[in-house]
RNA sequence: GGGGCGGUAGCUCAGUCGGUUAGAGCAAACGACUCAUAAUCGUUCGGUCGUGGGUUCAAGCCCCACCCGCCCUACCA
C-alpha cells in the first residue's frame, strides 16, 4: 500500500442520547462497542468519521427544565456536559460531538423537511389521541385506563385525559412498505442481529401508517419551515443528526460526499423501529443514500435484574472505570456479551474476566516471557534458530487473528473477536509450558531464544489486535516488546515480525490483578 | 389475543446436513512445574440435552402437545 492511495472511508455512529438524566453503563456499552469499531477501522487503514452526541429537543427537556426553573437550554448545557463528560472517561474516540441544538443542526433538519415536502409526503393533519394537560403528553390507549367515575387517566402519571384533535404535520410513511420491504430483501444484513431485525420486518408487514411528525403543545425544537407554529417532533430532528454530522445540507461538501451513506448506525433495541423503519423512509424521501446498516445491541441488566433507579442498581461508568480500571471496564463489555443479545453484569463477572482473562492468561503471559528475555537475552528480543512445527502451528494461529477479528468486526461481533484471541492466547500459555524455556536455558540456548521469539511474537500480533478495545494496556504492551506507535502498531504491521537484537525496556505488570478489599 | 425466540454440566454458553463415547470456558478436586502477577500446564469430577408423545435403522437436532422464561405487536429517547 502507497502512501498516495486515498484511504476508504468508514462512517460510524452512536445513536444521540436524550439528555434528560446521568449516564450509566448501558450508554457506556454502546461507546465504547462504536468506540472499538472505530478504533479498529482506523487500524485497518480505513478513513473513520466517528458521530456521538446528544438528543436536546422534546417535550421531556421542556418540562424537566419548567419543574426545574430553568430554561430547556440550561438544562441541556448541564446535563450534556455530563455525557460529554462520559465520552472522556471512557476515552471515546469521536470526531464531532453532535448537539441537536448546534446551529448547523437546524439548517439540516429544515432542509431535509423541505426535500421530503417537496416529495410529497408531508401533509397538514390532525393528531388526535389521549392528551394530558398537565404532563402536555398524549398516551396511547393502553396507557390509559378509565375509571368508576368516567373519566379516563393516565396510568403512569395519573392525571385525567381529554380526548383532544391537534393540528400536526404528517410524513406518507404508508406509502413506503413496500419500498422498505423490497429494501430489506434486498440488504439481508440492513438490520442486525437477525433476530431483532425480523422484529422489524414483521411490524413493516403488518401494514404502516402515516406519522405524526410535528407539534404545537410545545415550543422547545426544530421550527418547521414556513410554519412556526409547529416544531420537528423528535424523529425527524433527531434522526437527521447523522446528515448533520458530515456537512449536510451541503451535498456537495467534501465531507458529505466522502462519508455518506453511514456504514453503520449503532443503536440499542428501543430505538431499532425509528432507525430500520422511519430512518431509510425519510431518506429514501429526501432523495438521499440510506445507510448500509444498523445494528441493534441489547440491553445491561444487573445480575438478571433490570437496570432501574428506585432499585438503586444503576452504575456509573466513571465508578466502574475508578474500581476496576477503563480497559477491564471495557474489555469485560465486549468480551463477556455477545453484541447484539442482551447482557448481564456483575462483580464477580467483571473480577473474573479481569483477574482470569487479563492479568493470568495475557499479563502473566507477558510477564514471564519478558522476564526470561530480560534476564537471560541481555533484555533484547533473541535470535530465534530453525522453527519446529509447533511453533510454526502457534505462529499461523496468531497470524490467522487478524482475518478472523476482521470477519467479527465486520459484523460487529466484538465478542467473537476477542474470543478466538484468547484461544490462541491458551494456545500459547500450554506452547510455553510444554517447551519449557527455563529447561532450554541450561539444556539448549538455542531452542530457549527460539521458543522465547515466538511467544513475543504471539503477544505482538494479540497486543496490536486489542488495542480497539484497550487502547491504553495494549499501548503498554506494545512499548514492552519495543513496538512504537509510528506504524507498527498498525494492522498492515502485523506481517512485519520483531526484529532480534531489538533492545526492550525492562518489563513491568500491565493488567493488574483485582484484589477485594480487606473486609470490614 | 396474534407473531417470534429460547429452555443442553454448579454458572455462562457452543452444538454445522438427524449419524459413533453431547463439547468449551469458568467453578471444584487432584497432580506437575517453578520462568511468571500463588500465575501456568495436565488429569479428573460433572448432563435421563424443559416434559410427554410421534416419525426414523438412528433425534439435542425433525413433527405434535404441554410447562416455564423472554421479546415484538407505532408516535415514549
Amino acid at each position: 500500500m502507497t502512501s498516495s492511495e486515498p484511504k476508504t472511508p468508514y462512517y460510524i455512529t452512536t445513536a444521540i442520547t436524550y439528555p434528560n438524566g446521568v449516564p450509566h453503563i448501558g450508554h457506556a456499552y454502546e461507546y465504547i462497542a462504536t468506540d472499538a469499531m472505530a478504533r479498529f477501522k482506523r487500524l485497518d487503514g480505513y478513513d473513520v468519521m466517528f458521530l456521538t452526541g446528544t438528543d436536546e429537543h422534546g417535550m421531556k427537556i421542556a418540562q424537566t427544565a419548567a419543574k426545574e426553573g430553568i430554561t430547556p437550554k440550561e438544562l441541556v448545557d448541564r446535563n450534556t456536559a455530563a455525557y460529554k463528560s462520559a465520552h472522556q472517561v471512557l476515552e471515546i474516540s469521536y470526531d464531532r460531538f453532535i448537539r441537536t441544538t448546534d446551529a448547523d443542526h437546524y439548517e439540516a433538519s429544515q432542509a431535509v423537511w423541505k426535500k421530503m415536502e417537496e416529495a410529497g409526503d408531508i401533509y397538514l393533519g390532525k393528531y388526535e389521541g389521549w392528551y394530558s394537560v398537565r404532563d402536555e403528553a398524549y398516551y396511547a390507549e393502553d396507557e390509559t385506563e378509565l375509571r368508576e367515575d368516567g373519566k379516563r387517566y393516565s396510568i403512569q402519571t395519573d392525571t385525567e385525559l381529554t380526548w383532544t384533535e391537534e393540528e400536526s404535520y404528517f410524513f406518507r410513511l404508508s406509502q413506503y412498505q413496500d419500498k422498505l420491504l423490497k429494501l430489506y430483501e434486498e440488504q439481508p444484513t440492513f438490520g442486525a442481529p437477525r433476530s431483532r431485525f425480523n422484529e422489524v420486518i414483521s411490524f413493516v408487514k403488518s401494514g404502516l401508517e402515516d406519522l405524526s411528525i410535528s407539534r404545537t403543545t410545545f415550543d422547545w425544537g426544530v421550527p418547521v419551515p414556513g410554519n412556526d407554529k409547529h416544531v420537528m417532533y423528535v424523529w425527524v430532528d433527531a434522526l437527521t443528526n447523522y446528515l448533520t454530522g458530515v456537512g449536510y445540507p451541503d451535498t456537495e461538501a467534501e465531507s458529505f460526499k466522502k462519508y455518506w451513506p453511514a456504514d453503520v448506525h449503532v443503536i440499542g433495541k428501543d430505538i431499532s423501529r425509528f432507525h430500520a423503519v422511519y430512518w431509510p423512509a425519510f431518506l429514501m424521501s429526501a432523495g438521499l443514500e440510506l445507510p448500509k446498516r444498523v445494528m441493534i445491541h441489547g440491553f445491561l441488566n444487573n445480575n438478571g435484574v433490570k437496570m432501574s433507579k428506585s432499585l438503586g442498581n444503576v452504575v456509573a461508568p466513571a465508578d466502574w472505570v475508578a474500581q476496576y480500571g477503563l480497559d477491564q471496564v471495557r474489555f469485560f463489555l465486549l468480551r463477556e456479551v455477545p453484541f447484539g443479545a442482551d447482557g448481564s453484569y456483575s462483580h464477580d463477572a467483571v473480577v473474573g474476566r479481569m483477574n482470569a482473562d487479563l492479568a493470568n492468561n495475557l499479563g502473566n503471559l507477558a510477564q514471564r516471557s519478558l522476564s526470561m528475555v530480560a534476564k537471560n537475552c541481555e533484555g533484547k528480543v533473541p535470535q530465534p534458530g530453525t522453527l519446529a512445527p509447533e511453533d510454526h502451528e502457534l505462529l499461523a494461529r496468531a497470524e490467522r487473528l487478524l482475518e478472523k477479528s476482521r470477519a467479527a468486526y465486520e459484523v460487529q461481533d466484538f465478542h467473537g473477536s476477542l474470543e478466538a484471541i484468547w484461544t490462541v492466547l491458551g494456545d500459547s500459555n500450554a506452547y510455553f509450558a510444554e517447551q519449557a524455556p527455563w529447561v532450554l536455558r541450561k539444556t539448549d540456548v538455542e531452542r530457549m531464544n527460539t521458543v522465547l521469539y515466538v511467544t513475543l511474537e504471539v503477544l505482538r500480533i494479540v497486543s496490536i489486535l486489542v488495542q480497539p478495545v484497550m487502547p491504553t494496556s495494549a499501548g503498554k504492551l506494545l512499548d514492552v516488546l519495543g513496538q512504537h506507535d509510528d506504524g507498527a502498531r498498525d494492522f498492515a504491521a502485523i506481517g512485519t515480525a520483531l526484529v532480534p537484537g531489538t533492545s526492550l525496556p525492562a518489563p513491568t505488570p500491565i493488567f493488574p490483578k483485582y484484589e477485594e478489599p480487606a473486609a470490614g
